[in-house]
DNA sequence: ATCCCGAGGG
DNA sequence: CCCTCTGGAT
């Protein structure tokens, strides 16, 4: 199914600003290993990345391996990642997590989008993160709660499906800009185009949105 | 569709 | 008080 030209020109234009606007953004996650990240990202879901931030320099601090982690008893895993919400099912699925990694892999992140969708607590979102931000190999586009607001009010989906809406962003977006586009399109999900009150005023892709001052 | 769940903004 | 924050499993 071909893609209308004018289509793949709106997202050439919003791409060109992206870059423009933010031309050293990366990820906001601090990690030292692909396996930090991964842990990182799994505490990041409904969460600000600061706080992650301020659990993991801690948390990786005095356990930064994989099996350091899966060596944690529960509690102790749920009392140093209490404050990033969630903490019973993301310390369980972290503990699973590094212990399948400890048993299976080596203690290191499988390079490969299925073997990392099979880990607990690691979603599709995660697996793009991990394999596009620390091993440069980007096998999609993350989509999350930023990526789905902008991408529908920049008019580049229609869909609510995470799955679908990265379908539609796979289609429009050139394979060497997804993850560079995923980051900056969360951080201006975050600076400017919020959820709440967007700050329409200050935008720098307010020319090419379909939604401006709506 | 629902649950998990703390913290901060307005 | 209500909404939101780099989701995933059931």
């Amino acid at each position: 199914m071909a893609l209308e030209p004018q289509v793949k020109q709106h997202a050439t234009g919003i791409i060109r600003r992206l870059n423009r606007t933010y031309p050293e953004v990366e990820c906001a996650l601090a990690y030292q290993t692909p396996l930090q990240l991964l842990v990182a990202t799994i505490l990041s879901a409904q969460c600000t990345d600061e706080r992650v931030n301020m659990v993991t320099r801690d948390l990786f601090k005095k356990h930064p391996t994989a099996s350091d982690l899966a060596a944690l008893s529960q509690a102790e895993m749920e009392r140093l990642i209490k404050s990033t919400g969630f903490f019973r099912n993301k310390a369980k699925n972290i503990r699973a997590c590094c212990e399948t990694l400890v048993r299976h892999h080596g203690g290191d992140v499988p390079r490969d989008l299925d073997q990392l969708v099979q880990l607990p607590g690691v979603g599709r979102k995660t697996a793009n993160v991990v394999l596009g931000t620390a091993f440069g190999m980007a096998t999609g586009v993350v989509v999350d709660t930023h990526v789905s607001r902008l991408s529908q009010r920049l008019g580049m989906t229609v869909r609510q499906d995470p799955v679908r809406i990265e379908q539609d962003l796979m289609a429009q977006v050139p394979r060497k800009e997804w993850i560079g586009f995923s980051h900056r399109l969360i951080h201006h999900g975050r600076q400017v185009c919020k959820a709440r009150r967007p700050l329409c005023d200050q935008c720098s892709l307010a020319d090419v949105c379909p939604k401006r001052g709506v």
